[in-house]
DNA sequence: CCAACTCATAGCATCGACGCTATGGGCTGG
DNA sequence: CCAGCCCATAGCGTCGATGCTATGAGTTGG
């Protein structure tokens, strides 16, 4: 990656910074929630117009999100579940011991 | 419960609303994690106010989240999630198939 | 009966996520 | 070489999620 985007630099910049934790774990969570949806819109042979539409926003919100330009919102997310026809999972689950 | 909270009632409502499918789906998630975390802290036997000050908030927003006033925010989830020693999941998986 | 603690809301300010529209660059088929 | 489609951003406005502070009700212990 080059340097095309402004805040895919500054996200990378706040991941790096030292006690950013969270911050960090969020964004990294964005970052793999906009590549798996990515892989899946590509699987289905969709262009992201065509992904837009099916999940009710425009081209320009899709592609924000699969670059990972923003922490998505669990409303987008499950929009976005939705028109992929997968279903959203978010739980709470022990660090190490068993399930 | 009576009819105690506001956002409560409203909420009630928006689910109830034909249409809401996906506004519905993600209430339904914010109030399941909501008592997902309420269960948790108070199996560590923490305060509101403690687990609040665990994850960097502050009491009454643990209170609105747990009660499920609002769809939370994957940074706040992370938050809580860090402070319950516990790890956010957040992923699409199919329908009916496997998990 | 009072003090202290816990949880539920209200009200207010701020910030970030989303939606929309408009471009710009890259590719491809006519 | 132009038209058309795809994807990445930029800007801008709006709305909702959070944060904070201040209460009020319910409990419990002294």
């Amino acid at each position: 990656m080059t340097e095309r985007a402004d805040w895919a630099e500054l996200r990378q910049r706040r991941m790096a910074e030292p006690g950013a934790d969270e911050a960090y774990a969020a964004a990294r969570l964005a970052f793999e929630l906009g590549h798996a949806v990515r892989e899946l819109r590509e699987g289905l042979g969709w262009s992201q117009t065509q992904l837009a539409r099916a999940a009710g926003m425009t081209q320009s919100a899709v592609a924000r999100f699969e670059a990972g330009g923003t922490v998505p919102t669990l409303v987008v997310l499950e929009r976005l579940a939705r028109a992929l026809d997968m279903r959203l999972d978010v739980r709470f689950s022990p660090l190490a011991d068993a399930a």
